[in-house]
DNA sequence: AAAGAATGAGACATCCACGTCTCATCTGAC
DNA sequence: GTCAGATGAGACGTGGATGTCTCATTCTTT
């Protein structure tokens, strides 16, 4: 059954995103499975690292699809893609935490397909001046990617309501911490 | 001689920072020391952790101290926050990922009071009409603390150069992604 | 109800990193 | 030159997580 994987991923994300060391009893036991049922469905501990990358990146992937990262004025765009990233921000905590996975080419080559295209949405953005220029696409992409993970752990550890999350990171990232001078 | 213990630290700060499953044999390799010689120094893989990670609570707060950022206003608190911080941002980078050290109530102690600080500087830049107030301060904290470990990660990793780290931090973290409209 | 599959619990064996040890070598002080 | 201390290299035992196995139990299907 496809849902037993998908569920146990997603208790597999919920740990292991907060401990990347967690023993397979932990997941196990979190994904409501036992120890043998958990390696009857992946051959071992690495199969299951790499099928939670493999998940995360094809989540984000599809989220970058839905936001239709590539049409309309950049700022839209980026809101449109934290909306759909935000339900997401706990797989990307584990993508950010779990550098381990970029040893592997196929992995690797995933992200780096999804990277660029966010940091063409900000060349695009800069190129239509919503963005600023001082600033390298890179630097706002993989920060923007950062923030992405730090809401991720927040949520899961209870430090920021789900509810405030979208908005928190939306505006946090595209306006800054100051307070506008032109809307006080 | 202290000399020892702190190259050994700062070794095993890029490495761990980047890896923290990294094994004993790959910190000696790369603090030039001996597997046998870093058990002498420090009793443990345990306590070396707890060294690193004390280390870097000793520095962030040195940082704290020296940005002065209870003393004028919030911006140029922060600012100079950010340049004393710059120099440690491998060290934030470690602290970010190695949730296992909150574990450790001396620690956890540790950091609550350097967090407790920097929020109270979000606060107060809050109360001068400096900061947003839309944006609570334990985000604006948190994801402040997010974006220095990220500037330690891509530093270390060469994807942003460190003569730009500081402007690129201090710039995005304030004022935001979005070109200022009464900036041309 | 009965047969089959799936699961859980537990018992192993294996592997790998860690911690400890010994000994040869190197360095520096006298 | 000699000796004491420090270091490196390597061997060795240990512990713990992993991977594999068996068997009883439960659930599903017919």
């Amino acid at each position: 059954m496809a849902t037993d994987r998908d569920s146990v991923l997603e208790a597999a994300v919920g740990v292991l995103s907060r401990r990347p060391t967690a023993h397979l009893d932990e997941i196990a036991r979190a994904a409501g499975i036992s120890r043998a049922t958990l390696h009857r469905i992946f051959p071992g501990r690495e199969a299951l690292i790499r099928e939670v990358g493999a998940t995360g990146l094809r989540r984000f992937a599809a989220a970058l699809d839905t936001a239709q990262i590539d049409t309309g004025d950049a700022q839209s765009a980026l809101r449109r893609l934290v909306d759909a990233l935000v339900p997401d921000a706990a797989l990307c905590a584990f993508l950010a935490g779990e550098n381990q996975l970029y040893d592997d080419p196929e992995i690797n080559e995933l992200w780096e397909i999804q990277d660029a295209r966010v940091r063409a949405l900000f060349l695009r953005g800069q190129q239509q001046g919503v963005f600023r220029i001082e600033l390298s696409a890179a630097w706002l992409s993989e920060a923007f990617f950062d923030l992405v993970a730090g809401v991720g752990w927040a949520v899961q550890d209870g430090r920021l309501a789900p509810r405030d999350s979208a908005y928190s990171l939306a505006e946090l990232f595209l306006g800054g911490a100051l307070r506008s001078p032109d809307q006080p």
